[in-house]
DNA sequence: ATAGCCCATATTTTCGAAATTTTAAAAGGG
DNA sequence: CCCTTTTAAAATTTCGAAAATATGGGCTAT
């Protein structure tokens, strides 16, 4: 069940590592990413820890320049709303091409991820108080989990790849807005009206659902992006 | 005008170099790539080269397993649907926003690489005759060129980085198609459908033609792939 | 024969240092 | 006083070899 994180080469664990760190916002936006530093803070020597970076640049996660090294990407409002505005594209038809074609299992898998997801909603403080941080994460497993399921019957590679893509940055940008106690809205009613309409295999209510679910984190997540902003935290250099 | 092809880094150079040959079939699908061999082949050290094969995995033109190194990634044809679907899907939203944002510079260079794409639309041989080389290359910069130029003003740098990566798979299947001498049908037709409709600001049209065009496209690879399995050519492990 | 084991070889992966390049500060000239 | 050039330090990039891992062939036991 537990696959054991340190498996793969060095290159990959530094990869999955380092990918974690900047997601959760261990490593800031925009941050010079040293590999001397690295070194250190990571236990990986120069080779694996350059490859790591290489591929998160394709990830668009890692920025770099020709002889003068890595950065962490850098977040801003812009980016947020391109992001959001692909992954509605996406999200929406990995949801339509699963909701057509999922089976019981998908049923069952999309089910068995909305009640584990509710469980985690059910105990969310009120809307103002900050999340902590343990809770945060299992907030985000669970919501991860739940989207992963609905897209799970698209029978895409291709779309998934891209999703995953997409996916990942928006939780990135999330994140920051679960730390900056933004109100957390109507959230779960929108999950249960995605989940409903998934399982009654409306396939357009569940499309127009998840866009709106995407439109409306990323409001949120752009209050959080522009408070962080006047707060002068967005381009601080952690070092 | 013409930018230096040794510019960056040598993993850069490396980089760019495998990606070319990849997608130009010089390296065959599935073919092994093994360090010590490609040392010798191009002249980079191994370091360069690792980072870039594993640059080239992000793009998936390479895939790779832990301790066992790297290959050529196989073309299928179910990869093939599943690329062209999802092309579909990005670049047709691409071209949407493009033709309803596009200014007059953007109807400029639509139609200079609309020119230039059907100057050498104009000298290609009947649809019978295998393509040569040179020709191949020179028409398939072309076609690269008419189709960037058309989404070039959507505005939305992760849609773009979707398409190109969606545009680089589906280049190196369509490769395959031009070598193999396939029919080369109505594709002028096709690209001044597209071209008209974009320039009229028809962008409903413009989608519709381009998902047509992609279609098109993939139905004529595939049959070029079918061709190929039934010769066996396309397992093979080229030394 | 055939499956399982062991060894030699091939290959990938990683390390540590050398080479190259950038950066930033100091020196020199207008 | 400011701008350019020089120089030293810092950082990135690359190399070459060592370490770790996989592969394949032959051997033994069943």
């Amino acid at each position: 069940m537990t696959a054991p994180r340190n498996e793969g080469t060095l290159a990959d664990r530094a990869y999955r590592q380092i990918r974690q760190d900047i997601i959760e916002g261990r490593l800031a936006p925009g941050q010079k990413l040293k590999l001397e530093a690295l070194t250190a803070s990571y236990s990986f020597g120069m080779s694996p820890l350059r490859e790591a970076l290489s591929r998160l640049t394709g990830d668009q996660l890692v920025i770099t320049e020709a002889q003068r090294g890595f950065w962490v990407a850098p977040l801003s409002v812009e980016e947020l709303d391109d992001i959001s505005r692909v992954r509605a594209l996406v999200e929406t038809e990995a949801v339509n091409l699963s909701v057509r074609q999922g089976d019981a299992q998908w049923v069952q898998d999309v089910t068995d991820a909305f009640e584990e997801l509710r469980a985690v909603e059910r105990e969310l403080p009120a809307a103002e108080s900050p999340l902590p941080p343990n809770l945060g994460d299992l907030w985000e497993a669970k919501n991860r989990a739940f989207h992963a399921a609905l897209v799970s019957a698209c029978h895409s590679p291709w779309l998934m790849r891209v999703r995953d893509l997409l996916y990942q940055q928006s939780e990135r940008y999330r994140r920051l807005s679960l730390k900056s106690s933004r109100g957390r809205r109507a959230v779960h009613e929108e999950h249960a009206a995605i989940f409903e309409a998934a399982i009654k295999r409306d396939a357009l209510r569940a499309c127009r659902m998840t866009e709106l679910h995407v439109q409306r984190t990323a409001d949120e997540v752009r209050l959080a992006l522009a408070a962080l902003k006047d707060a002068g935290q967005l381009t601080q250099a952690v070092a």
